[in-house]
DNA sequence: AATGCGGGGTA
DNA sequence: TACCCAGCATT
């Protein structure tokens, strides 16, 4: 056993499994993910988790659940209905890292999720919280699962005062818990700590009158609740502005529009978009028409560059933000207007849609808020 | 160890 | 606004 761990006393330690499985018991949420021990839906509830709060998940599970109910049914889907399901609910890396380790699992395990922790780690989108979170919940394993909530419970009940942005704090924290989990109730330990953080020790006005486990809580005693656990800043956005094109067919593509199906790998990989460039630097920020037409042009001079067919624009559609966690886009939609349509060639990501086909596509928040925005409609409208 | 990767809820 | 959410992959 280390030597910082000696620090917390056995006992502590007794007290603080016993009274959070009590209360956990006693006091669950009622979540869709908690009526069973199906490995697959446990693996598929952890994945969607991850970085998502409770109330945004539930009707995703519910919706993927109803279409991918066993392990099977995922791995055979096509990969555009997985992602297709998934639109909206973001960090899209991990609807496709999840269905290739499941189509991993059919193949190498013959369809049973492995329950060694070694094995299950390896999977893809599969790190050292969901490894923990399977095989304690699921399988009743002893092992650590640490998410922001067990790092900020246990900042405060231990009066850790660690940078909890550090990767080397997590990992103590795992040598910790390893000390704590109750051998018999691996799982609801696990789940009880998240549970604590989600309802009872928030980020801001924790709610220690309550607390289970208020009596022992070292950051309490010491009038650290508030400022606990100790985290760096993340670095700001940086701003980017968008131009994007609004192009319309004509003939035999009269009613629809241009899209294109974004890289492999990447921001939004693999999911449809409006055409749209980086505006150049020396490009005015748009303040009136003769700035929009100087942006139009330069948005159909870039997509030329990219293989499109001869391009005019014909004025601003739309404009909208949209908040990533590393980047902000201004985007702003123009009509533009392209020479030949008919028998034209274009790149291969491109292509000619309706709106109904567009529904059935795996569009970005911000391609959707675009979309449905009244001067957009406006254009689309026939006449 | 640092960065890229969505979108939304909350005080 | 600022923070942060049942994190992981890549470099």
């Amino acid at each position: 056993m280390k030597k910082q761990d000696d620090t917390v006393e056995q006992s502590k330690r007794e007290y603080f499994a016993g009274r959070l499985v009590e209360w956990f018991r006693a006091h669950q949420r009622d979540l869709p993910w908690r009526r069973t021990k199906d490995p697959y839906k446990i693996w598929v509830s952890e994945i969607m988790l991850q970085q998502t709060r409770v109330e945004t998940v539930i009707p995703y599970y519910e919706r993927f659940m109803e279409r991918f109910p066993t392990l099977e049914a995922l791995a055979e889907a096509p990969e555009e209905d997985v992602l297709k399901l998934w639109e909206g609910l973001g960090y899209y890396s991990r609807a496709r890292n999840l269905q290739a380790a499941v189509r991993e699992v059919q193949s190498d395990y013959g369809g049973v999720v492995p329950d060694e922790p070694k094995d299950i780690a390896a999977l893809k989108g599969v790190g050292p919280y969901t490894a923990g979170a399977i095989l304690s919940i699921a399988y009743g394993k002893p092992e650590p699962a640490v998410d922001g909530n067990v790092m900020r419970v246990l900042s405060r009940f231990f009066l850790l005062r660690d940078d909890i942005a550090k990767p080397a704090t997590r990992k103590h924290m795992e040598r910790l818990l390893r000390t704590v989990i109750p051998q018999e109730a691996a799982g609801d330990f696990n789940q009880a700590l998240m549970e604590l953080g989600a309802t009872i020790c928030t980020p801001r006005s924790p709610h220690c009158l309550v607390c289970p486990v208020m009596e022992h809580c070292a950051g309490r005693l010491a009038g650290e609740e508030e400022t606990l656990p100790l985290k760096t800043k993340a670095k700001p956005p940086r701003d980017e502005r968008r131009l994007a094109a609004l192009i319309r067919g004509r003939g035999e593509q009269a009613g629809r529009i241009l899209i294109r199906r974004r890289p492999d790998t990447g921001l939004l990989a693999q999911m449809w978009e409006l055409p749209h460039v980086l505006a150049p630097a020396d490009l005015q920020p748009a303040v009136g028409d003769a700035n929009a037409s100087a942006a139009g042009w330069a948005l159909c001079a870039a997509l030329e560059e990219e293989g499109l067919p001869e391009l005019a624009p014909s004025g601003i559609v739309t404009q909208a933000d949209h908040i990533f966690s590393h980047i902000h886009w201004h985007m702003e939609v123009y009509l533009c207007s392209m020479a030949v349509i008919e028998g034209a060639a274009l790149p291969d990501s491109y292509r000619w849609v309706t709106p109904d086909e567009l529904e059935q596509l795996a569009l970005p928040k911000i391609f959707h808020k675009l979309l449905s925005c009244q001067a957009f409609r406006s254009v689309l409208e026939p006449n």
